[in-house]
DNA sequence: GTTAGGG
DNA sequence: CCCTAAC
């Protein structure tokens, strides 16, 4: 459905009759020979042939070669050349556009078309330019167009095949023609002038966007087909796109429309997707409806100042770039090809990163952590019991709370009212690991739990273990503070019960602390699915520190899990994951003070954070450069054991 | 389940 | 800290 506009080129004149309907008259036309090149309006056919656009198509396209040639003579010929458009290069290397009369409609083919145009106009200018070799995107166009059934001539396209209607075009765009003249005030601005014939090419091009914005009347974006709609991305934004999604598609178009051309954007409004220019303005004085076509003919003069350089600029694309695509979009008519290259391009580095499937994974992975575990009707029924694992979060004291999807998904169980945003609540596994499994099910039981989690604490927390409580101090308080806005959501979470939540207890460090710290640290953030993430802040103690280093130095880094056993057994709120974090934190912080170890530990805090020892840093340091320094294979190992030895010392001094 | 990285 | 991907 693509429409190729024929542009003739003249070196002198102006194009007179340009019947450019399906007979080939164009290319007997005088004027061809005179001019190398001739061009037709054809339509590309979605096979790929080339079908001789029809009159209508070609008043269609008319319209927008007048815009878009801002430099462009546009003379109105009421006559017979109506429907014949010409591009005339005048000797003076300007383009001149003879357009005749306005045009009822122009839909998607007319944008097409004006691709082509400029496609055409640019090599002409280039060409002409510089003698050099010309361009070779039309030939691609054209060659590939013989291919089906044009015939190809000096450039020109001369299609045998039988007129046809285009139904998708028509069908396609509603593109309602107002009054034309209106459109151009609007667009117009002061200093329209002409632009040079260099920079025309660009120039025109450039204009696409602000033609399409300026086109009055009403751009009917759901009539388009996917397919369409991409091209029209493709022809808006310069680039492809994958997207399916036809909202999507014409939301962004019609942005695209409404903001490519300053004025525009106050000349159009969003309905429905569609993009209705507010005719109000100055057109209304003029002819306004958009219904009308324009039966009357355009004023060229208007026309002529419409654009103006500055304008076009704005919205330019590269013309290399509208070129390129004008081919691909001719050779290739399958966009499923279309590359997503610019995402794969990003991916580099280390680990290669696999696009994301974020919301298909999450969602699934909601589903299936919140629904396996807890039988909807089994909550209630057990009633304070914890069916699932993650019950430990809350206990039964409402079935509804259950409700942990990310969205706002109701619980298939109370429905109810809680909608918790976030799958978070349960997010971490600390628990989990240690006795959440075992507590389970027996609510009562968790005073055994609690026991038992004493046990294994004490047993897996090291001589070190204490420390924790020292360290805590002050900073914990602070951060409690942050607790308020969790609120609301810690009720959700722990509301029950007497009952102890396994994994706090868990925590080595105090038993009552991590009950309500680790709640109150949690803050909610705002995710894009519009689900509530928990996010959890917790400071990092000197001790932590320290036992971090210590394990790094025992373990090696890169073992977290390993140094979680070991060093943070009685820290359940520390993941290994947030050990390494921290490593890296660290690694970074001892780096950057390298230069000047001795004043760092002081002048580094610049927030009031607890500066961090330089001892601690400079052997966060040393451990980095050992690692670094012993092949992976052996580091991995244990490297950690000759830092042990260092460790130990500074473990002294912790 | 861990680890490495990016955000 | 969170979230993912890669193991």
């Amino acid at each position: 459905m693509e429409t190729v506009v024929g542009i003739e080129d003249n070196d002198d004149g102006k194009f007179e009759d340009s019947g450019l309907d399906r007979s080939s008259s164009a290319l007997s036309s005088p004027k061809q020979i005179s001019n190398p090149i001739v061009y037709k309006l054809v339509r590309v056919e979605g096979d790929g042939r080339l079908v001789p656009a029809t009159d209508d198509e070609v008043m269609e396209v008319g319209d927008f070669l007048e815009y878009e040639n801002s430099e462009m003579h546009v003379v109105a010929d009421t006559g017979q050349s109506l429907e014949c458009i010409s591009i005339e290069r005048s000797s003076s290397g300007k383009l001149r556009l003879e357009c005749s009369e306005g045009s009822a409609e122009a839909d998607l083919g007319k944008l097409n078309a004006k691709l082509q145009i400029l496609q055409k106009v640019k090599e002409e200018e280039k060409q002409r330019i510089s003698c050099g070799s010309p361009v070779h995107s039309h030939v691609n166009v054209d060659s590939q167009c013989s291919a089906d059934k044009c015939p190809v001539m000096d450039g020109k396209v001369q299609s045998e095949t039988p007129y046809q209607d285009n139904p998708s075009i028509a069908s396609s765009l509603n593109y309602t023609h107002s009054n034309q003249s209106g459109s151009m005030d609007q667009c117009s601005r002061p200093s329209e002038g002409v632009i040079e014939s260099g920079s025309s090419a660009s120039a025109i091009h450039s204009n696409l966007k602000p033609d399409l914005s300026m086109s009055d009347g009403e751009i009917c974006l759901d009539k388009l087909s996917i397919r369409e709609l991409h091209e029209l991305f493709k022809v808006t934004f310069g680039r492809e796109t994958t997207v399916k999604d036809k909202q999507w598609l014409k939301r962004r178009i019609a942005m695209s429309l409404t903001n490519s051309c300053d004025v525009s954007a106050t000349n159009f409004i969003i309905k429905d997707n569609q993009i209705v220019r507010k005719f109000v303005e100055e057109s209304s004085g003029n002819m306004n409806i958009s219904s009308l076509i324009s039966s009357e003919n355009m004023t060229e003069e208007e026309d002529i100042n419409l654009k103006d350089s500055s304008a076009v600029n704005a919205c330019g694309i590269d013309d290399n770039q509208v070129i390129s695509e004008i081919r691909l979009r001719n050779q290739n008519t399958e966009y499923g090809l279309e590359d997503e290259n610019n995402e794969t391009e990003q991916r580099a580095a280390k680990r290669i990163r696999r696009p994301t499937k974020r919301y298909i994974e999450e969602l699934s992975e909601n589903e299936s952590r919140e629904q396996n575990p807890r039988l909807p009707i089994s909550n209630k029924s057990m009633g304070l019991g914890q069916v699932s694992s993650t019950s430990y979060v809350r206990p039964g004291r409402n079935t509804f709370s259950e409700v942990r999807t990310y969205g706002m998904r109701f619980d298939s169980l109370g429905g109810s009212d809680v909608q918790i945003p976030c799958v978070s609540l349960i997010r971490r596994s600390r628990p989990r690991k240690d006795m959440a499994s075992l507590m389970k099910f027996h609510p009562t039981a968790t005073s055994e739990t609690a026991k038992l989690s004493n046990k294994l604490i004490e047993h897996s927390s090291d001589a070190v273990g204490e420390i924790p409580d020292k360290v805590f101090k002050p900073r914990m308080p602070a951060k409690f503070h942050q607790s308020p806005s969790s609120e609301p959501e810690k009720e959700k979470q722990c509301p029950v019960v007497g009952t102890i939540e396994p994994w706090q207890e868990l925590r080595p460090k105090r038993a009552d602390l991590p009950g309500h710290t680790s709640d109150d640290n949690i803050v909610t953030v705002p995710t894009a699915k519009g689900g509530m993430r928990r996010k959890h802040h917790r400071a990092w103690t000197l001790v932590e520190v320290i036992k971090l280093v210590e394990g790094v130095s025992r373990c090696g880094a890169g073992r977290w899990s390993e140094i979680k056993r070991l060093s943070f057994a009685s820290y359940s709120y520390r993941t290994s994951v947030d050990l390494k974090d921290k490593w890296r934190n660290l690694l970074k912080a001892s780096f950057a003070m390298t230069p000047a170890p001795a004043d760092e530990g002081i002048n580094s805090r610049k927030h009031g954070t607890a500066p961090i020892p330089e001892k601690i840093l400079l052997r966060v340091r040393e451990l980095a450069e050992m690692n670094s320094q012993v092949p992976p294979n052996i580091s991995s190992n244990k490297v950690a054991a000759g830092a042990g030895s260092v460790h130990e010392g500074r473990s002294g001094y912790l």
